[in-house]
DNA sequence: ACTTGCTTGGTTTTT
DNA sequence: CCAAGCAAGT
């Protein structure tokens, strides 16, 4: 990484004059060319937002108002954060490297590697994630001998989140807020986590804004420079920045206020994690004169899909307004279709998604977006009996598996010492006979003398305090540790890694294991080796494993994606699928009792997200029962399908809700006459299996993954190889003979 | 030290 | 209904 303070040359102007500025329409010009002074711009979806975004930024350097070093863009996700560098650097022609560009807590944990000793920190501390987190509360919460049963970690990590998205030390905290949280335990375990943080020398997300924000409070000469330095900052989704993004900005832009936040109040859809709409109000407040631009022209949607969404979200009170258009004509009402059950809702998404398919429109163009992702589950069924390919996009991201978050822990002793988090997590893994009694010893050993649990092992290795099995295996451990350190220093850090997996036992670990997922993990292995094969230094990795790193899907594959509407944001697709409008589901319920009005305006803007990530058609489904843990529970339309203006809705004949049994999805006409293929599972599913037809290599059909042949036989439990599905372990009872 | 059976509770999720 | 996390068994 090159240092931050290296200003790169500016780039030769454009040869024609304002080439980036060409195909701008007034309002997205305004927003570009007013680059002095505070602006404000109010981005509805689909007007054009990255764009502006990035030709500011483009311009300013053009017009060589400030050179790349002296320009800050903030995103808030990494996608982006990528987007727009690669964008700046299509439209200038040049590298990006080094920039300030990037996501809030990628900047500040920049800015506090230059400085962490002024928040008790080394500057190679380690960022840990949720996981981390919660186990070192957990510990925290033992050793206070607290009831973890009835206040568990995650309530803790909950208000103590609160607090630093505000940027509140534990000193900070109103007296008020004191008492409330948790009766009072929670400012103490606050205290005791944030001096375990330092003494493992890590920091979690929240601590990389909120330390940030305190050097530059404390420390005047470098709140100074950092002012002087940026003379020109851009925000981007401004309407999800928290208290203690806020507040950095509001530092850093002090001294030039040439400040442009870019931001939707009806996308503000995550307010439960700490963003504050209220910002956006704030901005004028704060910056005096701030100038006011609206993006309001859609080039994204139908006049019939903003229609609807612009009907829906008028709604809601707290909004500051905007009204979209788009000179397109014509285009399909959204189409509104009530169904049975969530069963029915599959079959009938799952048909229209394969009829869609067979006209040729590419699934990649195509989305089902839930509201939650236990509403996944039933689709993806349907689609694999269907054949059609998916993908569900937010699901356990690539270092959040458990193979690869261990041989990162690895690495991060290896690079760390006194990260006892990751220290713990390998300690016995693979299985070395280091147990409860062993890591007790070390623990207290490690407390009483205030030393990381790495070096309570250097000295209590030669006593007699251990006992023989665990004092020879971390005797080794330590060993290992010591020439992979000796071997980082030297080797490039993907041929460390793959020494560490093979010497640590880890790939010997799953090659051994018997289970289905197995295989898979030794694969993620070998690819994490591949990827590592990028970066020039362990550091930078493990920066990027904590802060940046992502799925990369196989995109060459024409896939369906399946994603909660959360997830959606940013997106766009030819044909959406919003299923599950139910009171209830969604709006959710527990928004509903825990944030009242507000959580139903954030409701509210989730569906408007959902419909406006249409750009030709959106489909909204409910049904009339659906399952709730396990029971059915009655439904009723959510109050949303009835705020869907008429005039562009289209809300066909409603199936006949009320029909008992698993077969309604044959009673309306319509239905009947395009269901040709389900006739046939009805059929094979009312068929009883004699277990004694079952042997190796029998084909089979199951309900759910379709035809299969049997690969293992265990009583009444099988292993089938599905055709469609790939291997999975099902009971004899739920497959028919096929033949 | 590791495995088995039971209780419990179950939005949204990025960094 | 189903997965995860914990207490008691070998």
């Amino acid at each position: 990484m090159s240092d931050p303070f290296e200003i790169t040359d500016t780039p030769e102007p454009a040869t024609t004059t304002a080439r980036h500025l060409e195909g701008l329409n007034e309002s997205q010009l305004e927003a570009v060319e007013n680059i002095d002074g505070p602006v404000l711009v109010l981005a509805g979806a689909g007007t054009g937002k990255t764009r502006v975004l990035t030709t500011r930024l483009a311009h300013i350097l053009m017009e060589r108002k400030a050179r790349p070093g002296e320009m800050l863009a903030v995103t808030f996700t990494n996608k982006a954060a990528r987007e727009m560098q690669e964008r700046v650097a299509g439209v200038l022609g040049t590298s990006v490297e080094g920039w300030w560009v990037g996501t809030f807590h990628a900047l500040c944990a920049r800015m506090l590697r230059r400085n962490a000793e002024l928040v008790g920190l080394k500057s190679n501390f380690t960022i840990i994630d949720t996981d981390d987190q919660l186990r070192l509360i957990k510990q925290i919460l033992l050793e206070r001998e607290m009831d973890v049963k009835r206040n568990p970690p995650r309530t803790f990590l909950f208000t103590i989140q609160g607090w630093k998205d505000r940027a509140l030390e534990p000193d900070e905290v109103p007296p008020g807020e004191v008492m409330d949280a948790v009766g009072g335990d929670a400012i103490d375990v606050y205290k005791d986590y944030q001096s375990r943080l330092r003494a493992v020398n890590a920091a979690d997300f929240g601590d990389l804004l909120m330390h940030a924000v305190k050097v530059l409070q404390k420390n005047p000469d470098i709140l100074a420079e950092y002012q002087n330095r940026f003379r020109y900052i851009m925000v981007d989704e401004y309407q999800d920045t928290n208290a203690a993004q806020y507040m950095w900005l509001k530092l850093l832009a002090k001294t030039h206020a040439n400040i442009c936040c870019v931001g939707d109040d009806d996308q503000s859809i995550y307010s439960w994690r700490g963003a504050d709409v209220g910002n956006i109000l704030s901005f004028e407040k704060d910056f005096s004169n701030a100038r006011i631009v609206r993006l309001e022209r859609n080039y994204r949607s139908t006049p019939h899909i903003l229609g609807a969404a612009s009907g829906l979200i008028s709604f809601n009170e707290d909004r500051l307004g905007k009204t979209l258009w788009t000179d397109v004509n014509d285009g399909e009402k959204v189409r509104v279709h009530g169904v049975f059950d969530s069963g029915v809702e599959a079959r009938f998404v799952g048909d229209e998604i394969e009829s869609r398919h067979r006209k040729k429109e590419n699934l990649s163009s195509m989305a089902i977006l839930v509201r939650t992702s236990a509403q996944t589950r039933e689709f993806e069924e349907r689609l694999i009996t269907l054949g059609i390919p998916y993908q569900v996009i937010g699901g356990l991201r690539f270092y959040e598996r458990k193979e690869i978050r261990d041989a990162v822990a690895y690495l991060r002793i290896i690079s760390q010492p006194d990260d006892d988090l990751a220290f713990e997590r390998v300690v016995n893994f693979p299985k070395r006979g280091i147990g409860d009694a062993a890591m007790q010893t070390l623990h207290i050993h490690a407390r009483a003398r205030g030393i990381p649990l790495t070096a309570a092992v250097d000295e209590l290795i030669s006593s007699d305090e251990l006992r023989p099995t665990p004092r020879k295996a971390l005797a080794l451990l330590m060993s290992d540790f010591s020439r992979w350190r000796a071997s980082s220093l030297e080797l490039p850090p993907a041929e460390l890694c793959n020494m560490v997996i093979n010497e640590s036992g880890i790939i010997e670990h799953w090659k051994r294991d018997k289970s289905i997922e197995a295989p898979g993990r030794v694969d993620n292995l070998k690819e994490m080796v591949v990827g590592l094969e990028q970066f020039d230094s362990l550091q930078n990795f493990l920066e990027h494993v904590s802060l940046v790193m992502e799925n990369e899907e196989n995109k060459s594959t024409d896939k369906l994606s399946i994603m909660t509407l959360h997830a959606a944001k940013g997106l766009e697709f030819d044909t959406v699928f919003l299923p599950g409008w139910e009171e209830g589901l969604f709006p959710h319920q527990r928004s509903l009792d825990e944030a009242g009005t507000e959580g139903l305006e954030e409701e509210r803007r989730l569906a408007y997200v959902g419909i406006t990530r249409a750009k030709k058609r959106a489909l909204v489904t409910y049904a009339s029962r659906r399952r709730l843990f396990g029971q059915w529970k009655p439904a009723l339309p959510s109050r949303f399908v009835d705020e869907l203006p008429n005039e562009h809705t289209d809300r066909g004949l409603e199936d006949d809700l009320e029909e008992p049994g698993g077969y309604s999805e044959f009673s309306s006409p319509r239905q009947r006459a395009r269901s040709g293929q389900q006739r046939e599972s009805i059929s094979y599913h009312q068929v009883g299996t004699d277990a004694g037809d079952l042997k190796i290599g029998q084909r089979v059909f199951h309900q759910k993954f379709g035809y299969g042949r049997i690969s293992e036989l265990e009583g009444d439990k099988l292993e089938i190889d599905f055709e469609k599905a790939g291997p999975k372990k099902v009971m004899a009872s739920f497959v028919e003979l096929a033949e």
